[in-house]
DNA sequence: TCAATAAAATACCGATTGGTATATTACGTT
DNA sequence: AACGTAATATACCAATCGGTATTTTATTGA
């Protein structure tokens, strides 16, 4: 087998994301991803700690699949109103053709570490901030270039936007189609219109 | 023991929900249960199936609890407006005084067994469906009573409404203070009064 | 009061869990 | 080419898992 340790932790990484995304952290097991990766346990625990460890390192980057392909959308958009509306067309995708299987591991994570895995949770959390700090931004920056309206609270806005969009995503995976995100598609929508000037 | 298999029935639900709602279904276990209830396993398994009965069980009635409180308030109000910030009161609530430790036991379930657990998935999208039935009936009855709107699409506004507050209802726990279920209201209540007559 | 019966307690099962200790193997260095 | 070392594979561990078979216990009806 390969005897590059960088390259076997990566392959870990790859084939632990979806796994722990779509059985969450208890039912995966460090068999299911021997499993995968075709790599003994041995590998594994050279590589890594513990099962800790390796879902950590597997929501770090499932994290950044997510957070690096929305700012790759923000930054092809010039205006407030378009960056918003560029991310809610990346969370439709993502429900039609998931980069991760199992839904946003953010959300998967949130609901598995609040009460468990504190390991975890200090993880989410700021995954959390972040993505409402980046929201938070994208509205105040457009305030000051004229996009959006001088009176909105960006705070306010920014968490509705993610809680919205973070519970819709989740009821449209179970529902298993998009019609609910098309309702709340088309409301976001109409929100980021009446923001904008 | 008790041998009245109603009451042992009963009290199986009873500490097990609580357990299947923090823990999750698949890191909770049988003898989690054994010890919440100060009973064996026989008992168990004499008065369910298997783990998967008892959690079937357990989110039946974690259901019922959150539903049969909502439309207690829901019943108290007069008009539409009312019962939807009514509704948006309760799980404030819900969220400084948890009925149900663990969250909301519908969106909890929903992560867990869009994937695994097929056996909870229908029970699921049934209880997604009823919670959009009775705030899209509330809304259609606010347009006919002179409340609301004419013109709101009342299964846009409950896909709106219930996405978003399962939504800051995960975010809100685990970032562990109410801080962003505060803005989240602030918005409902506003959007609440927009379509309000 | 004493069977009959149903309910709950106990004992046990194979399978799987996360993790470790040890053996093997591949690779860089000399 | 052979050695040393780091990386991976293998073998094994106790603990726990869900579930079952069996035994004990409480209750009811005669």
């Amino acid at each position: 087998m390969a005897r590059n340790p960088e390259l076997t932790r990566q392959l870990i990484i790859d084939k632990a994301l979806p796994i722990f995304n779509t059985k969450g952290y208890a039912a995966a097991s460090i068999s299911d991803i021997t499993a995968a990766t075709g790599i003994t346990k041995g590998a594994i625990y050279g590589n890594f700690k513990n099962k800790d460890e390796v879902a950590t390192a597997a929501f770090e980057q499932g994290v950044q699949i997510v957070t690096g392909e929305i700012a790759k959308r923000v930054r092809n958009e010039a205006t407030a109103p378009a960056k918003l509306n560029s991310i809610v067309d990346f969370y439709e995708e993502y429900l039609k053709e998931p980069p991760i299987p199992g839904g946003c591991p953010v959300l998967n994570s949130s609901i598995e570490a609040d009460d468990s895995l504190p390991f975890l949770r200090s993880k989410v959390i700021r995954s959390i901030a972040l993505m409402k700090d980046s929201l938070i931004k994208i509205v105040n920056r457009g305030i000051l270039e004229g996009q959006i309206k001088r009176d909105v609270d960006a705070e306010e806005f920014a968490n509705f936007f993610y809680s919205t969009i973070e519970g819709v995503i989740s009821l449209s995976r179970i529902e298993g189609d998009g019609r609910s995100f098309g309702f709340v598609k088309r409301f976001i929508q109409k929100q980021i219109k009446e923001i904008s000037i």
